[in-house]
DNA sequence: TGCGCAATATACAGACCTGTCTACATCAAC
DNA sequence: GTTGATGTAGACAGGTCTGTATATTGCGCA
């Protein structure tokens, strides 16, 4: 298992300019937010020249979607594997969002911070958080579905209302007692769906 | 009742250089973003000169905290304004906040996103969201003691994460069952720490 | 009347940002 | 060997950003 919750990059290969400007941009976007990086900087730290940038990505906006829709899939196959080793108990999930928080690096979803910093105001990044967090949703449900049955949707419905308030709040720093409040709350959504 | 939750300004004098420019700035900082607002921009607005701003404001970034603190009052007030008017259970504490959501130039939490925004970048920022963050737990669970006691407290921090969660999620798009997953999750802390 | 203060209008400096352009190097395929 | 795709290096245009400087206006008040 890796050490960080999100996989290794699609292209593990460092040569290569497109993989090595998406490597260094996801760096920067995540840490800095999507208007707190310029090109200038992502083209210096990547060591690409600035045509070469352009040529893969026509626009820094281009760039942007390329960053979320690589984390998407990255983040998503790095909880899917955590998730997998753990029997279907909403603890589990408890446990693996606050080992990410626990990240040096660690500034909660980078979609919720996406939305929050632009908006409607960059083409195409909402849609791609919403589906994000839509698949998040589905992927939970069918790891709840073996012991929930039809209900494991709405128990992963109501999860992932816990799930975002766990995330935000240890983004705030609020990490003192999130873990006994987290794993109360979905022990009571599991309590809630599991029951006949 | 004011028709949105925030409550007016401190100043309710349009005349005056400063809460002009404060008023102005809350709109679009909120609307926009920290960093995708300029100082043209507010100060167009604004109706009000560049030298003005200027000694009112010695840079950006006492602007954005005095954004952030003023907004902190006027949320807070106006939340407490509404708690007030109920008896103290948690299906309150929905329909307050998604009767937020609701309205038209909703984009969640200005701390939230504040931080998602800029983090540590810009001093101060994170501070600010903290501290509103810590009163309102603090308020909920004054809110609460008269029917809670002294679990109150504990209850606010569970609801807290609940409360979070509902601000990211109607913020992203997701309306459609928030309010019966909300109420349900919060009826479960209720009878928590309700009950001996 | 004249002083002082706050505000206005506007020009400007210097940095940074996105995106384009030219010129050249490498290397594989046909 | 020529062609085309991919890369590097760096200058440049045009816009925007923050923050400063200059000159002027309106007004209360002594």
């Amino acid at each position: 298992m890796t050490d960080t919750l999100l996989a290794p990059p699609d292209d593990p290969n460092p040569e290569g300019a497109r993989a090595r400007i998406l490597e260094t941009a996801s760096r920067l976007f995540y840490q800095h937010g999507l208007r707190g990086v310029g090109i200038d900087r992502i083209i210096a730290e990547s060591g690409v020249a600035k045509m070469s940038f352009y040529r893969h990505f026509p626009a820094k906006d281009d760039l942007i979607r390329a960053y979320l829709e690589g984390r998407h899939r990255r983040w998503l196959a790095g909880f899917q594997a955590r998730l997998a080793a753990r029997p279907p108990e909403l603890a589990a999930v408890v446990d693996i969002l606050l080992a990410w928080a626990a990240e040096p690096d660690y500034r909660g979803c980078a979609f919720i911070n996406a939305v929050a910093e632009v908006g409607e105001g960059i083409a195409g990044v909402a849609a791609i958080a919403r589906a994000h967090k839509d698949d998040l949703q589905r992927l939970l449900a069918e790891w709840l579905a073996p012991r929930l049955g039809e209900r494991a949707p709405m128990a992963a419905r109501c999860a992932m209302v816990v799930v975002e308030g766990l995330i935000v709040r240890s983004q705030m720093g609020e990490g003192e007692l999130l873990a006994n409040d987290g794993r109360w709350l979905l022990q009571r959504v599991e309590a809630e769906f599991g029951t006949e």
